[in-house]
DNA sequence: GTCAGGATCAACCCTTTGGTTGATGGCGGC
DNA sequence: GCCGCCATCAACCAAAGGGTTGATCCTGAC
């Protein structure tokens, strides 16, 4: 029989990583040999302790993003992969994720045994998706007129932030018009006529950051 | 020494249960006798295992809310404690869930002995606050003129799900100059000058919903 | 009984936002 | 090379939202 997956484990909850210790712990080719609660230990103990498979969180309360820490990690050569493990299912989160070099994507109300499936996937360098999170960037596929653009993203989420149009176009360096031009898209694809209304489309979607 | 203090899980996360079981299972004088994957469960399991303390989410995927299975688990007679315990620590959810009877509320991030603390002292009648809600509430009775009031918040809420005033006004049954007026006094309070910038700084502070 | 604060409404004015039309340049796919 | 999509900008008008003043009524606190 081959060598045990190791696993370093990433979440600011310390309630959360015992779960996930306890959890695994009945699987015998699975073996937890690192915990970190910070994205910023995760980083360096990805490094140090030859780990194949991490479970990273992306929000942890204060520092790096889980998102930023996945990049660190994969940036590497022979580094370990990444199986970003989270609550929500957000089009932002995913695709943050995704880019960063996750390999996959779990939702933390998964079943144990989808859990384990999971990262015997990713370790044998199959990518795991969460059926949730699946349907979704199929979705986005299939409907890519109905799909907003990295720009129009950017600019909804800003408004979200509370910002006014004045505010945006300063911050993006565009004009106003440009905004403007990008919020009517927005508006039209999201089925909306305001900026508060589709702010509240876009967090029920998950287009944008909670 | 006397009986161990009872305890039921309701959680939608089963690593979660599984954390705060491993988590509980050091301390002796704790036992784990029943867990629920819905607030309806918890309910159900709360009348008939003999409970003494209830630790609940708030947060299900779908179905009853926590905050409304506890008003349902404390409206009885003999009824155990319960003690929330969620991700977030928002105003109005905090408020609901103490108006729903809850003696406690702690957040996920806690470490073990917290939370351990936190059920002898319900089991024990006492009340137990996570610091970061102790002085949430500590802040809200301190500084009351900038607190929202009812009205303002129910309004407020219904701009941050994407209503315009007119929407609001007919709504709430009332004028729209009701809901301008209201508005300029969220404004006020939280020191800002839009409704956009409203809802974002209300949900900084955890006045809203998310 | 008075007083503060909350909830309600009106009238006014000004700023911001929304909606439209039209135009330019870049980039990737067929 | 052309077409479609994206990003950028301008000018214009109509509508919604924001800011102010001032007023009434009610309730709970002192």
């Amino acid at each position: 029989m081959s060598d045990p997956i190791r696993l370093l484990l990433a979440d600011d909850h310390p309630v959360v990583r015992a779960g996930l210790r306890a959890v695994l712990a009945t699987e015998p080719d699975l073996e937890v040999v690192a915990e970190a609660a910070t994205a910023e230990q995760a980083v360096a103990l990805a490094e140090r302790d030859r780990v194949d498979v991490v479970l990273m969180d992306l929000q942890f309360g204060a520092g790096m993003h889980g998102a930023e820490a996945t990049a660190a990690i994969t940036g590497r050569a022979g580094s370990p992969v990444v199986l970003v493990l989270t609550t929500y299912d957000t089009d932002a989160d995913i695709l943050a994720a995704v880019e960063a070099g996750a390999s996959g994507y779990l939702l933390k109300d998964a079943p144990p045994e989808e859990l384990a499936a999971a990262v015997r996937a990713a370790a044998a360098g199959r990518s795991a998706l969460a059926p949730a999170v699946a349907h979704r960037l199929i979705d986005r596929m299939r409907a890519p007129g109905t799909a907003l653009s990295r720009r129009e993203t950017e600019v909804l989420q800003l408004v979200a932030d509370g910002l006014s149009n004045q505010q945006i176009s300063s911050r993006l360096h565009v004009s106003q018009a440009t905004v403007k031009t990008h919020l009517v898209h927005v508006y039209g694809k999201l089925g909306v006529d305001s900026r508060t209304a589709a702010v509240a489309a876009a967090r029920a979607r998950g287009l944008i950051r909670r």
